[in-house]
DNA sequence: CTAGTTGCAAATGTTTTGCACAAAC
DNA sequence: GTTTGTGCAAAACATTTGCAACTAG
């Protein structure tokens, strides 16, 4: 009986991102989703999912808007959240809350996976488990509920802060 | 082989807690917590303290201030924050912050638990799983990180909100 | 007495909204 | 030409803080 992998860690760089289809797709996939909606493709909205694209994962509109603002002095703050918005609507975009002020946006649609966040460093750790998936399933069969979503995070001090805790 | 339960489904109406202090424990630890720190016990902290673990699990600030408004009208809101704060440095209170915009609090220091969020009528529903606890030991080993907590949140429909999704 | 606490109002940080002007379809 | 989108400033929230008056130890 062979060893099937059931937890896979990930942490790539924001340049070096697998299974998201290239940027143009993606932001046709914006273009036809408004269409749908009968809303409109704009310079600035193209502009900000690009550069939220760009930046890979985790942003949170404080520094899409830094990002934007490098190219495109005239975007102002109200743009980002609405489109950010409208990216969650057209199911490109999640929003993630983690333990901190603000909320946090990721590429949609890509495997599911969950976090480790680093309390010293905030580096973040992606993984996957098909146990974890399994075992939230019979949980919610238990229940007696329907599941739509979950979020599994784990905290604590990564490989590079582990012993540095009291520094 | 014995088959051990491994998932317990935990759904307590506030009135039947299982697992807890008294309620004067409870505020008796809470005296002690701020005398070793050199603060003071006050006829507000106690008020705030009584009304919070009156009302039971997942309070919101505000759920807060209103019942303490019922019984004493002069409490401001700074000093639920503050006296929530402080309950969280004592460590008999946890801050949770399910996606809403808005923080929730629980009396800290039971088993853990994990949370199901019903996404139509709110209704949050605590298992445990020691399954899930297992493996999320063994996903930090393999990231070559320490936990230091974690959180697990199911969102869905609950029993009673199944196949309504769509009214 | 004196350090710590309170209530208020004002400040903060994040996100949303009203509105007049501008741009897409 | 409508309808939708934009930028700005103001509003809306949840939470925190400065400060003068107050209170527990």
């Amino acid at each position: 009986m062979s060893h099937r992998r059931e937890t896979l860690v990930l942490e790539y760089p924001a340049h070096e991102l697998s299974g998201r289809p290239s940027p143009e797709q993606w932001l046709e996939t914006f273009h036809a989703r408004l269409k749908e909606r009968g809303l409109k493709s704009t310079a600035q909205r193209d502009e900000i999912a690009k550069a939220f694209y760009r930046m890979g994962r985790h942003v949170s509109a404080e520094e899409l808007y830094g990002e934007v603002k490098q190219s495109n002095s005239h975007v102002g703050y109200a743009t980002i959240y609405r489109t950010l918005k409208l990216l969650k609507e057209c199911e490109l975009v999640s929003e993630r809350h983690f333990d901190e002020g603000q909320a946090r946006y990721e590429v949609f649609g890509e495997r599911h996976h969950d976090h480790f966040i680093c309390e010293r460093c905030g580096r973040i750790i992606e993984f996957e488990s098909t146990q974890i998936e399994r075992l939230q399933q019979a949980i919610a069969h238990e229940i007696g509920a329907t599941l739509t979503r979950h979020k599994v995070e784990l905290y604590g001090f990564c490989r590079d802060c582990r012993g540095t805790e009291n520094k």
